[in-house]
DNA sequence: GTGGTTTAGTTGTATATACCACTTTGTAAG
DNA sequence: CTTACAAAGTGGTATATACAACTAAACCAC
């Protein structure tokens, strides 16, 4: 029986399943109990132990088949790659230490693509920083970083060779990226990013554009990163709507 | 009002609300009719409401601020290139018209890696195609598929010089493509790809690698896809959690 | 003005119920 | 043995209802 409580009941049942799933008690392919099974052995309706469901389908980890039941998902490879996050996240997604050196930072104005990208006036003031990435103490990437939200000049006292941006922007901002549109595209390595990233000069690089997004799809970020071409890949999902 | 039919009532109002939005009647970051009021108006409970408005939620159409309301998500940009599609619905996206050259088909034996992704027994006969794809006439990519579905040996009649693969798949085979996990790389390119790119030796290219998942996450396709650097984006949109 | 309370309106959670559509399985009829 | 039908179990759709949590605005007391 689940109880009352500040946990939503179909949030408590969801934890439940999800950790049968990862424990391993639940098998890929193995169905579930029934809904109505579900309902009387934790004693709660029918619609409350859907939603439960419902929303682990909405995230893969389990599928329905009409007239037959639900059955736990196959497990994808790159299941823990694919969500929104900062270089510091991802890269302990990876298994590798992060690292970051800041180049430069400084409040700037607006040109015209950024405007554009976090839908505000040209020549409004932003934070705007550039950092070369580490993996495990090896040069992996350079990061021009510029943010917009109000009071986003406090960025300048921060120490962003040793906090996160990300968790900064959350925690102590309020200001929490929850999605993000990516464009990536294949280059060739300049002067200069080689030399930060000690490549040669036309190497393989992967140039990523990202806007962030917090609260009501608010632009809060527009990126542009310089991967090594060597020592980066990418991973995504892509669903047929 | 709503009616009653092979239709369900909650897609009919989804449909409606979609429409309301994409025609431009409710604008983004605009409330639309509060949950009751919808009710009333077409005619139904609120729960069926909410299922319409909590689908198009995660569709990220809008978005609900408790104790405020449901409004309209401002637009993205990229919103029609994150799609899984195969390539020819990947260029009308792209306003470009597809073109294919197919250099060479055939069943082969699965080798370790190819097994490894569409989970099989390595020496499994597979159905392998490789293309030569044109946008505007002009070569943009290089891809090799393999193809595994019980049944997939027919694909050796099909001409997939004039038909998209990802079409017959879905229409002809049973097979829809559902679901992708890819893997993007900058690399640069080689010789052989350089000549049928029509481009120099080393120039940066983008490498796709994508396991391609029909029901029940079976997988259903493992391709390598070689993209011209200069002529080609790739879309992404990532979520926290 | 400032701070608290009320009130009305919103979404969030939850129950109980009913019937539909689909799949599997068992059983009876041929 | 095969076919047809019935029954039971599954998820899919839908209604009616209730209360909780939260927001904004109006109001009142200080």
């Amino acid at each position: 029986m689940l109880k009352n409580g500040p946990v939503p009941r179909y949030y408590q049942l969801k934890e439940i399943i999800r950790q049968k799933v990862t424990s391993g008690q639940w098998n890929p392919g193995a169905p579930i109990p029934s809904e109505r099974e579900l309902c009387e052995q934790y004693g709660l309706s029918r619609m409350t132990a859907r939603q439960s469901i419902t929303e682990l389908v909405n995230e893969g980890l389990l599928y329905r088949e009409q007239g037959k039941g639900t059955f736990v998902s196959q497990p994808k490879i790159t299941q823990q790659l694919i969500q929104l996050t900062g270089f510091t996240e991802d890269m302990q997604a990876r298994s590798k230490r992060p690292g970051t050196q800041v180049l430069n930072h400084a409040m700037v104005a607006a040109d015209a693509a950024t405007a554009a990208a976090l839908r505000i006036k040209p020549g409004q003031l932003l934070f705007k920083v550039q950092r070369l990435r580490l993996a495990n103490g090896e040069p992996l990437a350079i990061e021009t970083s510029l943010i917009n939200f109000i009071g986003c000049e406090h960025l300048m006292d921060e120490d962003l060779g040793h906090e996160s941006l990300y968790q900064l922007l959350e925690k102590k901002y309020g200001q929490p990226p929850l999605e993000a549109d990516q464009e990536l595209e294949a280059r060739l390595a300049g002067e200069d990013e080689a030399r930060w990233l000690k490549i040669a000069k036309g190497d393989a690089v992967l140039l990523i554009r990202r806007t962030t997004y917090t609260d009501r799809n608010q632009p809060l970020e527009f990126a542009r990163s310089v991967y090594r071409g060597d020592k980066y890949r990418f991973y995504t999902r892509l669903n047929r709507k």
